[in-house]
RNA sequence: GGGAGAUUAGCUCAGCUGGUUUAGAGCACCUGCCUUACAAGCAGGGGGUCGGGGGUUCGAAUCCCUCAUCUCCCA
């Protein structure tokens, strides 16, 4: 039965897809082949696929099915991530609808909802990377909560508390009110905001109506002010100097104190001080051993430190003491301010400080070695510049809060026996705890005395073990797959997750295995829609790629997204990009078409024929050749576009038509083998890009034996490239390209057959082309003449001269028009080149090799005006 | 406020260890074609002086300075 015409995704994908997975062709086991291992960034375990994912697993499996097909023991592990905040987040929010508050639950009771709820949405997103075509090996699929990979996560917990390089403390912190958790600094987004900044004054204590004005943007946190801080030097306060303040509304008295950290240009120059409620004041307030006030719950409203606000949220009780201060005349202006405030990455709650007993992690000496090796270059980061971006980070790195108030997640494997700061240990298991409690207590323990830390680990405590403990490597350590997989050779993610994820997964594999996790770090960008704003999910502009899968096939999509996004760069996706990659299925589909059509018969291959197989092969081997280099430096989406253009212009633009039959000719079978050669190399140089349509084919154009799948096969290898022959092929295409033109311009329809008449000015001449040109500009005949061809259109290549009589139509003032132009592109071009020749510094300065190829452009362009000049004059 | 990067055709990007022809590609665009593999196609074509200014050099999109704009990271 005869193909349809066109492509049909939907036949092949599913089909393909379940043969890999019947054969076990992703699954990978240490063997004696060399390794090739890529760890999945693990997806949230309730997420769905996004095309950020599409973008970044596209790039994987290209990596992955390229490595395999270069006979590597390819391995891509995938997982998911417990992701603790956001998945709890979404526990809490779907138990609220159904009119359950996680503060009636037990810890027991809310973490069964959880697992319920990540059995049923847990996953989607892998099932989902199916339809991409991802070649995961999914035998070896983990999850962050898995048993020995939580089990790694407390033990290296132990490990770096032994070390000393975990402490517990009481640190400001960023508090999300909503969630209701401490989180790391790099979990919070700073924002400029629109906001006012309000000037309040203060009366100063001892007086009957002397005052200071302070600017503040967080007029509600008055009521925790500790002092009033001046800049020493400012002349405006020297009277100020030992003073007290009166805080308004609560009338407590406060120290004016004096520090340089007071800038003396913004607002007032009076700084209120309110030690509980920011970074720089509870800096301060330590520094001048001053009161904390801490006038917040843990969800934003205000204790009885807020005095008659008790009870009100943060946010309206800065407008209500607004109102008050206005009424009772401290309010003495507002302005407006734009600041910058911190947001839950989560949430998206506005951050509080809050002073808070916390678990870290000290990072300076554990970063030493990450830092290195990325600087030496052990560990490439693609593209480069990411580096300077890393350095910044690391050579400033701030220890780790690493303890959230959660309860999905790792629970901190703390066991508190008292109430004193030092009355906790920290081990594995109860019995251990006990043991422990008993010795450093000094008194007999029980597990009654014992109550193990509430709080659970930040996610990526557990993901920067990933490249370790997907392979058990901590758990079971120098076991085969850690010693056969690690490091890794390729990690590709995106530049936002640098510190999160790849900074730390760098710290623990040189503390924990002694050694890199992965070899290469290649950066994605962003995706965003046509104007340019990031993907999301409020915002409602990311189209469902399983849509897109099935409106432009899995293939179709691969392309679209990756057609044009290097590394590094953000994509700006729009889906018509698709229609690119669809289309470029379809072409090769037809393609296909047409060589199952032939009907094959003994006889002498066609002289163009000859010639077109052996410059195609000479052309495939070069591109091959800098398809190979291109993926080398990782330039993925530049990989895909040489071969893109490798197949449509050169392949099927060129070859088939050159040694194509005639309408219901036979082929010769020589040249079918050569074509269905090339063809099968070029189904498997697209293959990483387009794995089903390229089996598809390999199956098509061949009966194969039961395991001879495409998915398998061996990446062509390079072979000897003829520069002389692809050289004199592009000069043939342009003489093609002038012929074609020459029937544009008079309208002679393609079928007609002409004339063409070559005087040949270069001595190079061999004729060695004219088949081809024959067959492709449909010629009648090709003459060599000594003499110019009166009545007759022409052109050049190079410097030869080529004749196409004249029909009964033709156009001369067009030919003249045409004539002209040429020539005034090239007296433009000799004047630019004899300026530099006529200039003696160039000449005198200027290595010899440039001057020579200089002095070769004048002579070349010299001799075409003059063959030019010669002929617009015989038009005339 | 500190740091990094970017600014090349309508769009997305190459080119940037300075010199192989007065800048390349894909898409989009324009013109003509339903020429029996493909209109999801074929053939042909137009389009930028490389963000502005200054400098170094015999020579700069490519190096330096400066201004402008944008993006990202950090505080």
């Amino acid at each position: 039965m005869e193909a349809p015409k066109n492509y049909d995704p939907q036949l092949s994908e599913s089909k393909w897809y379940a043969h890999w997975m019947k054969k076990g062709y992703f699954h990978s086991e240490p063997d004696e082949r060399e390794p090739y291992t890529v760890v999945i960034p693990p997806p949230n375990v309730t997420g769905v696929l996004h095309m950020g994912h599409m973008l970044n697993n596209t790039i994987q499996d290209i990596l992955v099915r390229r490595a395999r097909m270069l006979g590597k023991n390819a391995c891509w592990v995938p997982g998911t991530d417990h992701a603790s905040i956001a998945t709890e987040a979404k526990v809490v929010q779907k138990l609220r609808q159904e009119g359950i508050k996680k503060s009636d639950l037990t810890r027991e009771e809310f973490l069964k909802h959880a697992f319920e709820w990540k059995e049923k949405h847990g996953g989607i997103i892998l099932e989902q990377l199916k339809k991409l075509g991802a070649s995961c090996d999914w035998e070896r699929t983990s999850f962050t909560m898995d048993e020995k990979y939580s089990e790694s996560v407390i033990d290296v917990f132990i490990d770096l508390y032994k070390k000393g390089k975990i402490y517990r403390g009481v640190r400001m912190v960023n508090w999300d009110p909503e969630a209701l958790t401490a989180l790391s600094d790099e979990e919070v987004l700073h924002k400029e905001v629109n906001s006012k900044l309000f000037y309040v004054r203060y009366k100063i204590a001892e007086t009957d109506d002397q005052w200071l004005t302070i600017a503040t943007t967080r007029p509600e946190t008055i009521l925790g002010d500790s002092a009033i801080c001046i800049n020493p030097e400012d002349p405006r306060f020297i009277h100020l100097h030992g003073k007290n303040a009166i805080v308004p509304l609560s009338n407590r008295t406060i120290p004016i104190i004096t520090d340089e950290y007071v800038d003396m240009e913004f607002g007032t120059g009076c700084l209120k001080v309110t030690p509980a409620h920011d970074t720089n004041d509870y800096e301060l307030g330590k520094k001048h051993q001053l009161e904390t006030i801490d006038i917040f719950n843990a969800n934003g409203t205000l204790n009885q430190f807020g005095l008659h606000y008790e009870g009100m949220d943060r946010f309206a009780v800065r407008q209500a003491i607004e109102k008050e201060l206005h009424d009772k005349g401290y309010l003495v202006k507002t302005e407006d301010h734009i600041n910058k405030i911190g947001f839950s990455e989560r949430t998206n709650a506005v951050i509080e400080p809050r002073l808070s007993l916390q678990w870290f992690v000290s990072m300076k000496e554990l970063a030493q070695p990450a830092l290195e090796n990325v600087m030496n270059g052990n560990i490439q980061f693609h593209p480069e510049k990411f580096k300077n971006t890393y350095k910044h980070w690391m050579d400033n790195i701030k220890d780790w809060c690493i303890s959230r108030q959660l309860w999905w997640g790792h629970q901190i494997p703390a066991w508190y026996f008292g109430e004193g700061s030092e009355d906790y240990v920290v081990c594995k298991t109860r019995e251990e705890a006990i043991a422990l409690a008993t010795a450093k207590s000094g008194r007999n323990i029980t597990i009654s005395d014992l109550k193990q830390d509430d709080d659970v680990l930040d996610t990526w405590f557990s993901s920067w073990l990933w490249p370790i403990s997907v392979f058990d490597g901590l758990t079971a350590p120098g076991n085969n797959d850690i010693k056969y997989y690690y490091p890794t050779n390729d990690l590709v993610t995106a530049p936002e997750i640098m510190f999160f994820w790849v900074a730390r997964m760098i710290i623990a594999g040189y503390e924990y295995l002694g050694d890199l996790p992965f070899k290469n770090v290649y950066y994605t960008g962003i995706v965003r829609d046509k104007l340019g704003r990031k993907m999301s999910k409020s915002l409602g502009n990311s189209p469902d790629p399983i849509e897109l899968i099935e409106k432009y096939g899995a293939d179709g999509v691969r392309m679209g997204i990756l057609i044009s996004s290097p590394a590094g760069n953000d994509l700006p996706f729009d889906s018509s990009q698709c229609e690119q990659g669809r289309n470029f299925a379809n072409k090769i589909w037809n393609a296909y078409r047409l060589v199952s059509s032939w009907e094959v018969q003994e006889f002498e291959q066609p002289k163009s024929s000859v010639i077109g197989v052996e410059w195609f092969k000479s052309k495939l081997n070069k591109e091959l050749n800098t398809i190979n280099d291109l993926y080398d430096k990782f330039r993925i989406s530049e990989a895909l576009m040489t071969t893109y253009k490798l197949v449509w212009d050169d392949f099927c633009a060129w070859y088939l038509e050159i040694i194509k039959p005639g309408y219901q000719q036979p082929i010769d079978p020589k040249t079918l083998a050569e074509t269905k050669a090339f063809f099968e190399a070029l189904l498997k140089i697209i293959h990483p890009f387009m794995p089903f349509i390229s089996e598809e084919l390999w199956h098509s154009l061949k009966n194969r034996e039961e395991g001879n799948d495409i998915i398998v096969s061996r990446w062509p290898e390079i072979e000897t490239c003829d520069e002389v022959i692809l050289r004199s092929f592009e000069k043939t295409e342009n003489i093609i390209t002038q012929i074609r033109n020459f029937r544009k311009q008079n309208n002679i329809a393609s079928k007609v057959k002409i004339e063409l008449f070559i005087k040949t000015n270069e001595e190079t001449y061999d004729g060695s082309m004219d088949p081809i040109i024959l067959k492709m500009g449909n010629l009648s005949q090709i003459e060599q003449i000594s003499e110019k061809l009166n009545n007759s259109s022409s052109f050049m290549e190079g410097l030869n001269e080529y004749f196409i009589p004249f029909g009964e139509h033709i156009d001369i003032e067009s030919e003249k028009k045409k004539i002209n132009e040429e020539l005034n592109h090239l007296k433009g071009f000799l004047k630019s080149v004899q300026a530099k020749l006529s200039n003696e510094k160039f000449v005198s300065s200027a290595p010899e090799q440039v001057v020579n190829m200089e002095r070769k452009k004048e002579k070349d362009a010299n001799d075409k005006i003059a063959l030019l000049s010669e002929k617009l004059s015989s038009l005339n």
